[in-house]
Order: C-alpha cells, then structure tokens, then sequence
DNA sequence: TAGACTACCGCAAACGTTTTGGACGTCAAC
DNA sequence: GTTGACGTCCAAAACGTTTGCGGTAGTCTA
C-alpha cells in the first residue's frame, strides 16, 4: 500500500500521487480526482516514518508524566491528555507519553525525547519555580509549552492559572464568614503554583490586616492534609478555617476536622460533592488550559516567537458547604495586628 | 549527526558503523570500538524513523484512553501510564497515547491507529463483554493484550483480576458480619468486570442461600453511587449493606448512606482512607496487571503466540471500617429463602 | 606454491515519501 | 514562423539506516 502502487495502477508518476495527494496546483484536477479516489479506494495511508524521514520532522509531541507515589490520585494529567490527545490526532501527530520520578529520571527522559530527536516539542505541567525541565529545554531550542510558570528569564510560552487571585478570593470569602486565623496547607514552595496560592492567602490577611496563620507544606496528597490538619488543630492557637492548595489536601483535613474547621480546597475533584461536608472548592479550566497549550505549540513548531505567549486563565470558587462560618466567640476578635506566624515545611516526601 | 558523520570522521564505510553499533559479529573489536567511542563522542542517536522505516516497524505502541465525562476521577488509567510508559522506553519503543469517548469516536481513533500503520500493538483496558475494538483488533491481526478479557470466540492475550472471587470474598464478609440483606450497586453490565463483579455477589448469596439484595447498574461515578444508595434506601426493604463495584461508586454510596450501612468498594483510590468512615475496599495489582501486559504485548509483536497468555491476577480485600456489623434485628434473620430481587438498570449515561 | 578458509570491510539496494528542477506540448502574441 | 508563457507531468536525488552479498587480504594446510 504506497504510492508506487497508485502510480502503476494510474499510469502516473509517483511525483505526481504524491503531489496530487499533498494539494500541489500543478497537478490537473482530473488527475486529482483520479489519486484521490483510487488512494480511497484502496485506504491508502501513508507510512508516517518515510514522511517524517524526508521532512526531517519527529511528528510528535512529547509528554512526561509524574508517576511519584503520590502522583495518582489526581485526575489532572488524565484531563490534559483527554485534551491533548484528540486535538493532536486532528493534526497527525503522535501524542508520545511516558513517566518519570521528579529528578535524575525525569531528566533522563526528557533527554531521550529531545536528543533521540523523538519529538518537535514538549508540553509539561506542575512547574516548579527553579525548574531544570524548562532550562534544559530552552538550551535545547526545544519548542514547548509550559502549564503553570516558573523564574526563568529566558522568555517561554505558558498557560497558567490565576491561583493568587483564586486563594485571595477565598481567603475573602473565609474572612466575610468571620474567621480571623486561617491556616494553610499547602504544596512545597518548589512549586509555582504553591507560591502563588501561598501569596494570595497572605495577601487577603496582609489586606485585611490580620496576621497569617499557620503554614504547612507538603507533597499534595490526602494522607498529608489529614496530618496537617492535626497538626493545625492540636496547635496552641488551632485556626478555625484552612486554605488547602489541592483538594486532595482538602479531603485529608476535612477528615482531620471532624466538623471544627471551615476548609476550602482547589481543583474541584469529583470527589469533592461527596465529602462531609461537601468541599468548597476551585475550579481551573483545565480543557481550556490544555487546548490553548497545543494551539501554542503548534505555532511555535512551525516557526512562532513565544513572544506574546504567556498567558494567565481565571479559577472559579466553587461553594457548597465546607467553609462554614466562624465560631461566635472569634467574631469578635478585632483585625490589625501583626504577630509572626508559625511555619512548618514538608510533612512527607 | 549521523552514521555518515561517523563514517567520514572514522574513514570506514557507513555499513560497517551501522553494523559496529548493530552488534554485528563481522566487525573487527577494535573498530567496534572506536565506532562506539566516536558515536558517545557525538552524542549520536540514530534516526528513529530511518530505523522504521527501513525495518518495517512502526516502534510504537497505541493506547487509546477514554474521555467520556466521568472518567476523569479513576486513576487506574494514570497508574497504567505509569507503568508501561517507562518498560516501553526502556525497550525504545514509543507509547502513542489519544484519547476518544467509547464508539464511533473511540473507534476511529483504533483505527488511525491500525491503517495508518502508527503502532505494533495496542494496549486496552476496561473491556466489554461484545467488545468491538478486540473484534476489530483481532480481524486485522494487529497484536494486542487485553487488561480484562471479553466474550469474543478467537483466543486474544490478556491479563485479568479475579472480580469473581473478590467480590464473593467482600459479600461473605458482610455475611459474617451478620448481614442479610446486601445490595450491589454495579457499573452496566457491557463492561465484563461488572459481569464478573456480580456474579461473584451473587454467588455468595447464593452458597449463603440467600435472595439477592437489590442491584442498580450505573457508570461509576461518585453521583451515580449516591443516586443508587438513596434509591436503595428509600425502598420497602432496604439492604443493610452494599458492594459497590468501583470506590468512586462507594464513595457516593456512603455520602447518601449516612451511616445507615456498611459499604464496601473496589480499587482502593487514595481518598478511600479519608471518608468516613474510611472505606473497607478491594484492591487490585494494577502495576503488576500492566508490567505483564507489556511483557506479553513484545512477545506477541516478535511473533509469539497468543496461547498461554490468559493470567488472571487476585485482588486483595483491604479492611478499614465501613464494613459495619448488621444492624441486630436482622442477625435473626433465618437464610434459607429465594425472593426474587429488585433490579434497575442504568440511573445516569 | 596453490587452494581453501575466514576475518573484515564495503557496494548497492532497499524502505516510502517529498521536493527540486527540468522536459514537453499547447497556445497566444508578435 | 518564432518565441515566450503556462499547464502538466516526471526523473532524480534526498532523507538515514539496515542488510545481503561479494571482494580482498591474510593465514593455514596439503
């Protein structure tokens, strides 16, 4: 099955199948007509590896999942595929997808993807704020598009989510509901989206003139929100609502809570209808996020400048019934001051 | 940065630098290893698609993942990621991942896959009992293996966990716990792990000489489970505990529970620690279902035979503390009577 | 010395497609 | 009639690698 066959079939030029089949105008429209329908007739499809091979093009797009313990609870990857997938079929190219441990590992495979020549460019998620991924991507002159931002300086194309403004948000609300010590649990600061959530939570104290409460950092799985939540509530001054940075965290602490604590999560996991209480939560637009990303790289595969491709989505509080108002008795308690707040970093690994 | 480069700064032939790296025994040892020196010097990396494309191998295996709405709170299909992802890079063979809602979509996506000739194999899971993609699969002679097997006819390679035994095992728990009544709530009966899951439900009963308890099927997702346990409670003869076939199912189950029955679910998700009461589940060999899929889908796309390759794997009860005790009027119930049971299909698409 | 054998290397073709540059026939303008 | 433009088609080379087969030189044995 190959244009050879179409050619002697034909009575035609393999130059001209395939110029033919590839929309050159200097084919006759008759003959057009004539590949086409015989290409069709045979379900002709082209041997992807000798296209590539002559077009000195991959024909794929690379992507490297977290598969760290605690990676799998966590239905983000899954909708960034579900995204990526399909609109990346549409355009011919092979979605290639492994995973890897944060670190040596990680690196390991990305080298093999972009010095194997493997694939045109990489889409990557969860970035960190020093990440090595996205520097040795741009040494690289690799195209890719970034899920989230990160301190490097070198300009590269991202899509990220507004998390400050989503934990400023939420802090608000929790603070309209009367609550004056809200903690936070939170991911390691390794993480950009940990330090923006962590801003916007200190930024709605800072506002409001209360001092922040508590801090928590850890890997972002349910077992650490549990524990933190603990933590929090056995503490000489337990708050009485907590920010976590993932509903993951969320559903730990709720469990923690046992009903004292007002908790808003982030992510808007299914899961989060079903918890006791129902989880106040926030919602990113993860399709959105994941298809304006292939757009992205398409064009910075074919040639674009990342200039003018950095771009910041909005979250969406989600209420349902976890972020209940405060105990009367800390009503009362009179905003504007500053006392320094208790820090804990990294429950778990 | 290719094998010509080698040959010109090396002064040998192409053939004999491709055959030095292809472990040829013709090649002197001397000039194998200057021909390895040189090409670790460079950094070479052949050309995949000049590879293939001489070979006749697409190098690459297809997973096509689902994407209908209420998939995205399983993490079965990340966990399988995880592991074939990195077995498949380890054997430099590319893991092609889309994604398509089961039908004309999902369909479609098999066969880009397939014609196009992009993949050697397919990797597929959550099979149906009439299962179009392994009649399609099998018709083209495109290997493949199966997580899940499937009543198609021609023997096909797969690797399956025993939902039979586990769930008989998870029913004569709740039996000896003193229940008398258990319902199931089930995912529809297509997917032959739903099939299996029952049939072990009910066999237990059956042994138990018992009538079944009431059984909805629904796609298993947290609402759906909420939806079945509410019906089931509001019915003349509420069950006084459920199975549920998915924890997504049971999570939901328990929300609407309320504390009113023992639940227990299948795939022990991580947040089934943190319900409440944390959830009495099944869990099943996901990462050792996978590494065996990948061992046999190489063997099959070197021309082994699909005899021999049906494993079914076992899935292991995990105890925690929603698999209450009956309530005690009930313990008097005497087993021993046939009535036939309530069933409803399909609450939710 | 001649013939057989073997180690070692290289030529050429293959894989399927794309693209460059040119050939050829037809038509219109001069 | 000649020249130039244009539509249409095709030969050849390119992409990078692999592999079958053959050539050559060296060694050994009769």
């Amino acid at each position: 099955m190959s244009l050879a066959r179409i050619s002697k079939t034909l009575g035609l030029s393999i130059t001209t199948v395939s110029r033919a089949l590839g929309g050159y105008s200097d084919v006759a429209s008759a003959t057009r007509a004539r590949v086409l329908a015989e290409a069709e007739r045979i379900n002709y499809h082209p041997n992807e590896n000798a296209r590539r091979l002559r077009r000195g093009r991959a024909g794929a797009i690379g992507m490297v999942l977290p598969s760290a313990p605690g990676d799998f609870g966590d239905p983000f990857f899954l909708r960034l595929l579900a995204t990526i997938g399909p609109r990346l079929s549409a355009a011919n190219i092979d979605l290639l997808v492994t995973a890897a441990r944060p670190g040596a590992e990680e690196m390991r495979a990305y080298r093999q993807m972009v010095e194997g020549r493997k694939v045109d460019g990489i889409l990557l998620a969860r970035t960190r704020r020093k990440d090595d991924r996205i520097a040795y991507l741009l040494d690289h002159a690799m195209p890719f598009v970034a899920h989230g931002c990160s301190n490097e300086k070198r300009p590269f194309a991202y899509v990220d989510v507004d998390g400050e403004t989503a934990f400023r948000t939420a802090t608000e609300r929790l603070l309209a509901l009367g609550h004056r010590r809200i903690g936070l649990i939170n991911a390691p600061q390794i993480y950009t989206f940990a330090h923006h959530r962590e801003a916007g939570w200190h930024g709605a104290l800072w506002a409001a003139q209360l001092p922040p409460g508590p801090v928590i950092r850890a890997e972002p799985t349910e077992e650490n929100g549990f524990v933190a939540a603990s933590d929090m509530l056995r503490s000489a001054e337990p708050p009485t609502a907590i920010l976590c940075a993932t509903d993951r965290l969320a559903v730990g602490a709720l469990h923690a809570s046992a009903g004292r604590l007002a908790i808003i999560g982030y992510d808007n996991l299914p899961v989060a209808t079903y918890t006791d209480p129902p989880l106040t939560t926030i919602a990113q637009p993860i399709e959105q996020a994941a298809a304006r990303m292939v757009e992205m790289l398409l064009a910075l595969i074919d040639g674009a400048d990342v200039a003018g491709m950095q771009e910041v989505l909005q979250a969406e509080l989600i209420q349902r019934a976890s972020d209940r108002p405060a105990p009367v008795e800390q009503v009362a308690t009179q905003p504007g001051e500053h006392p320094s707040h208790v820090e804990k970093d990294t429950l778990r690994p």
